[in-house]
DNA sequence: ATCATAGTCGTCTGCCTGACGATAAACACT
DNA sequence: AGTGTTTATCGTCAGGCAGACGACTATGAT
């Protein structure tokens, strides 16, 4: 095909960002209200225009800084604090996906450990943590007894799939960790598995599979009560990326 | 952000395929010679512009069919003959990733049994199967003696995450089979692990673990001498997808 | 003091894998 | 026909790991 720039269509680019977490036991996305239409005073997934000169990790990173004030995690450093992990989830450009014009967004995943109250554009009330089970719903009622209106454009497709990559991807790699603030126990970690996977994990074959496999956690030497009962250990992230042998998610 | 015609910045959309496949024992992919700037002359992977009204899917299956004749496997068709596997790799955006304009490659991999020759646009001499570490191997001199260049544009990451992809999923699914003709033996089987992997396995703990995994290989009842030695099995791929547990990839 | 809660250490059993011996069935020679 | 070579297939054994679960520990609440 020879080179010929009336050749192809112009399109729009967008990042569109599924930000997970857990609260209170249950695995929650960042969603936020549309303003404007299409889908206006629907709930979607926070997003926006890759901009002229931007990357697509580097729109990601600043939508995600827009959003929640996170700030993306850099592979290249190690031991970040409070940073969330970002990766590039899968592209959607069906050309209906959205009725303005065509539109092809590149979704991005990020986790990170639980927040404050979330900020779109300073407005509280256009942003809220959901959890994904609710967001995924068909119709039906929320929590509050609200009604509750499916995710617009073809967000529902990306969450879902973000949800597929986390509850995945927490098998073979250590980032779970991601989800648990800078120093955490083994009981919190494994609550996190449980929101994730929502599953009950047997604690004593959980402590044993985490606290041996190499890399994985390193004791910070200090103790906490926080969740009641016994004093726990505290640990950080180590360094290992891979867990080999994976965490064995229950079957069904 | 209110909706602006004007706030974004126009893009190209393309979709570059890694196309692999194995012969003699080698991982191979599809590189096609580029015919002008830039990059004029180089092998690059092949792929095209997302036409207006079709979904990246459809684009990457007929840039597929146009470069090798194959039709891409529709997943709810599951005892499809000699169909290749298609499945979206990554996106990539980087702002100077192509000299001439802003362009996002959604990148797709498949994975295909190894065919007669490969053609582009009819003209043979501008495709070929490679293997992939030629195509990866910064400057020196292929196997034929001619000096390699390295791939145009960011293809050698992409190809890279290409055969980075299919090396961890033949692990934990039954995806090998998509290398294979419609019948094969566990020996040819075998070598594809062997060939992606680029190891040796243990062909009787091999025979017993892909013999002894449900679903994954149905014998067709015939047997066949092809590959010399004592005559073998004929098997189809079975209806599983998933491997649990998986097939382990040796250390180092 | 007693209870409830959560954390941590052990034990046992069964399954799976890696290492490897042994046999089987074809073909290519002599 | 016999011998060697090649590939396929079955079996055995030991070690590692996961699931099930008992036991004990150290807090705070009543």
């Amino acid at each position: 095909m020879p080179y010929d720039p009336s050749a192809f269509p112009p399109f729009a680019v967008t990042v569109d960002l599924v930000v997970l977490t857990v609260r209170r036991h249950a695995l929650c996305a960042l969603a936020v209200r549309r303003g404007e239409p299409p889908f206006q005073g629907r709930w979607a997934l926070p997003g926006g225009f890759v901009r002229a000169d931007e990357d697509l990790a580097q729109a990601a990173a600043r939508e995600l800084a827009e959003e929640t004030g996170l700030r993306a995690h850099d592979p290249s450093v190690p031991a970040q604090d409070n940073g969330a992990h970002l990766e590039q989830l899968a592209t959607y450009g069906d050309p209906k996906r959205d009725p303005r014009m065509r539109v092809v967004s590149v979704a991005h995943l990020a986790l990170a450990p639980d927040l404050p109250a979330p900020r779109a554009g300073g407005d509280a009330s256009n942003a809220r943590w959901a959890p994904v089970d609710e967001l995924l719903q068909q119709g039906g009622y929320g929590r509050d007894g609200e009604p509750v209106a499916p995710l617009a454009f073809d967000h529902a497709q990306i969450l879902s799939d973000g949800v597929e990559r986390a509850r995945s991807k927490i098998e073979y790699s250590s980032l779970a960790t991601a989800f648990c603030p800078t120093e955490f126990t083994v009981g919190e970690l494994r609550r996190v598995y449980e929101a994730v996977w929502g599953v009950a994990l047997d604690p004593r074959n959980f402590h044993r599979k985490v606290t041996g496999t190499p890399g994985f956690l390193v004791p910070t030497g200090g103790t906490t009560t926080r969740q009641g009962g016994r004093p726990a250990q505290l640990f950080r992230a180590g360094g290992a990326t891979l867990l080999n042998p994976p965490m064995l998610r229950p079957e069904v």
